[in-house]
Order: C-alpha cells, then sequence, then structure tokens
DNA sequence: CTTCAGATGCTCT
DNA sequence: GAGCATCTGAAGA
C-alpha cells in the first residue's frame, strides 16, 4: 500500500488538487472493511488570498483550527446542517489551506457505498443513481460514512483508517479547469479557475 | 432535460 | 438571527 506522506500536501494548494485527481480514498471501517475510491474532482481553497477560504485572513475560529493543523490532516466539517465535505489540508506551517474532495467512483466495496448512499447493492442502482453516486462532496462522504467525527484525523498514520494511495493519475492533458461550485459570496474570488476534473 | 423549494443544525456576528 | 464549499424529489417543458 503506497500511501501519499505528508511530502506529497506539503505543496502549493493547486499543485496539490491537480495531483489528487486518480488518487484512491481509503476508508477503513471499525470493522476493518475498506471502502475505496477514486477521485475525480477536487477544489482548492487558499486562505492567505481567498474569500471562499473558511480561514480567509488567517481567520481562527473553532472551525477554522483544523486549517492550521499540518499538512495531511483531514477537514470535515457540517454544511446546511445535514451534509459534510471532506478535504485535506495542504501548504505548511501556519499557512491555512485544503483541498476539497467533490467527487469520486467506487473502486472496492462499492456494495456497502451504495448501501449508504441508497439503501441498495450497488448492482440495484437505477440508471439515475449510477449517474449521480458520488459526483459531489456531501454523497461522497455520505458513501463512505465520514462525518465530522473524523475531522483532525492524520491521512498519512494507517492508523487513523482515513489515507489516500497512489492509484493512477491521469494524463495532464485529460484535466480540466473550471470556476469553484457554491462561492457565490466570495467576491473577486468566484472567478478563480481552482475546480479541477477529469473523466 | 430544467427549475425550484424545502430540509436542518451548526457557526459566527 | 442570518447564512451556509448541498442534495433530493416534485413539477413543468
Amino acid at each position: 500500500m503506497d500511501i501519499l506522506t505528508q511530502d506529497f500536501y506539503a505543496r502549493d494548494t493547486l499543485t496539490v488538487a491537480r495531483d489528487l485527481l486518480g488518487r484512491e480514498i481509503v476508508r477503513v471501517l471499525p470493522d476493518g472493511t475498506r471502502l475505496v475510491c477514486r477521485i475525480t474532482e477536487t477544489e482548492a481553497y487558499i486562505g492567505r488570498l481567498d474569500k471562499a477560504c473558511h480561514a480567509y485572513g488567517y481567520k481562527h475560529t473553532a472551525r477554522t483550527e483544523t486549517l492550521f493543523a499540518p499538512p495531511g490532516t483531514a477537514y470535515l466539517y457540517l454544511i446546511y446542517g445535514m451534509y459534510h465535505c471532506l478535504n485535506f489540508v495542504t501548504e505548511g506551517e501556519g499557512e491555512p489551506a485544503a483541498v476539497l474532495i467533490r467527487g469520486a467512483v467506487a473502486v472496492e466495496n462499492g456494495d456497502i457505498i451504495a448501501k449508504n448512499r441508497f439503501g441498495c447493492k450497488e448492482k440495484n442502482m437505477n440508471a439515475y443513481q449510477r449517474r449521480n453516486f458520488l459526483n459531489g462532496p456531501g454523497k461522497l462522504c455520505r458513501g463512505l460514512n465520514l462525518t465530522r467525527a473524523q475531522n483532525g484525523l492524520s491521512l498519512t498514520a494507517p492508523d487513523g483508517g482515513l489515507f489516500v494511495c497512489a492509484g493512477q493519475p491521469p494524463a495532464p492533458g485529460a484535466i480540466q479547469t473550471g470556476k469553484r461550485i457554491g462561492i457565490d459570496y466570495a467576491e473577486e474570488a468566484v472567478d478563480f479557475p481552482w475546480r479541477f476534473w477529469y473523466g
């Protein structure tokens, strides 16, 4: 198992966001079951200069403390009262930044992920469910059974039950870039092309 | 295919 | 009290 180390996350956030495409998120359940999915869509958030980032202007609050944690830390928070978003902390000492995981495809134990999402087996999903399986941050967290209970976990320690493996990154030419989703409040930052996807 | 309202609770002012 | 890095189901074109 080639688990990505802290060096991977301790880089420029835009670089990490691109480089995370094709990588595999491994979620080890308490009973040892491995839920695995491949990352297909990411977004970068950089507190230093990005009004869409929770820690814009180095703002410290109870929620943003995780963004100041070492690179390779999982940042999870509750959104709209009922969904969760999974991020990976990037950059380095004192620089609050992270990559939001917006989309993925199931690789291992898809039946359990499908059960978390729709209460059925992967094979029994209808066409609409297949198309909308893990293509959103809230959907991904629901499928992998991730909540704020995992906030602050280290992604570089295998015993945490959440880490990322090397996987198979796409060819650079296959990566598409665009504006981020759902941050209309962020003034000039709404136009930053910090969303990456492929496939 | 599209738009649209409602759900639901934490976070920050 | 206002707003939120979302999703779903229903209804219409």
